[in-house]
DNA sequence: CTCAAACCTAGCTCCGGTGA
DNA sequence: TCACCGGAGCTAGGTTTGAG
């Protein structure tokens, strides 16, 4: 998230992370945050095994019930509350600093304003939004603001008649009052999306506006995948008419696509465009085309 | 050089409890 | 009966690092 949002969502309240349970951290937990914290002021930036080289904090079990490395935990859990933030990565390992957060809302009001702005900057994401997603997103809000879990439910009322509205086939539709979709034109261009795409982010409204089941296969088992591994949906001007599996082999970008009508658009235009987006993606990664 | 461990990432489904 | 709520249980693979 950019910093301005990261801000709506902090100071976070005295809690464990989400998966941890919440109960305030025990005196031992807070006083291993605590010297943690002086280490990383200390050094200014600090790569997780240099912590670990440090204080040897050990294992704990992990929420799958596996082991983990126990240092790991505490930064993660000291990121989430709010001590520490990601400066940069290396390698793709996270990098932390120390961090403070601003004040917290002064009154009520200010209260609800920040979660209004936190439900609007979802809805900008998603919409438009049927009513069933607008409240799970809104609900999901928890874990960004567990300080006020309580005051989710009326974000939620409010935000309904916040937004513009519209009754389609039952289906009840929200969107930012500020977005004019029919001065938005269709493409003529091939994307394939990531799984979380706000585009294919929810799977029900996916099938009710392209009318088929996407479903992200990596955790399937092999031989129960009907898509592949990590399919990404194909958007083909503003249909989702398939999916795309990628993979480098040798330094060469390999595709295999898979079409919900069991073949490709006999459209000349979608053959040129498709290899316009294979092309990017190789740029993207790097490769020699 | 190989191998294992550590770390990372952006999920899905089921089920029982609750309340209208 | 149904929507909502929240927890439990399970899961794949890529990259980097360092020990041996």
């Amino acid at each position: 998230v950019t910093r301005s949002v990261q801000a709506l969502m902090h100071p976070r309240s005295d809690t464990c992370v989400p998966a941890e349970g919440r109960a305030p951290w025990p005196a031992e937990r807070r006083k291993q945050a605590q010297l943690l914290l002086e280490f990383v002021r200390e050094r200014g930036a600090v790569h997780p095994r240099e912590v670990d080289d440090h204080f040897s904090h050990g294992t704990v079990r992990n929420y799958w019930g596996g082991s983990s490395n126990a240092t790991t935990h505490l930064l993660d859990a000291m990121l989430y509350r709010g001590l520490l933030r990601v400066a940069r990565r290396e390698g793709g390992i996270r990098i932390y600093t120390a961090h403070q957060h601003g004040l917290k809302p002064a009154d009520a009001a200010a209260r609800r304003t920040r979660i209004d702005e936190l439900v609007d900057v979802a809805a900008h994401i998603y919409a438009p939004l049927p009513g069933a997603c607008l409240s799970d997103l809104v609900r999901r809000l928890r874990f960004a603001v567990p300080q006020w879990h309580s005051e989710l439910k009326s974000a939620l009322e409010r935000a309904k008649q916040r937004l513009s509205h519209a009754r389609v086939d039952g289906i009840d539709w929200y969107w930012p009052a500020e977005v004019n979709a029919a001065r938005c034109a269709t493409q003529d261009t091939v994307r394939l999306l990531t799984p979380f795409d706000p585009v294919v982010w929810d799977r029900d409204r996916f099938e009710l506006l392209w009318g088929w089941v996407y479903r992200l296969e990596a955790y399937t088992p092999a031989p129960k995948r009907k898509l592949g591994y990590y399919a990404l949906p194909l958007l083909w001007r503003d249909r989702v008419i398939g999916w795309g599996n990628l993979s480098v082999k040798n330094g060469h970008l390999q595709s295999e696509f898979g079409y919900v009508e069991s073949h490709p658009p006999r459209d000349r235009a979608f053959k040129r465009e498709l290899d316009a987006e294979l092309d990017r993606m190789r740029a993207f990664l790097g490769l020699e085309s």
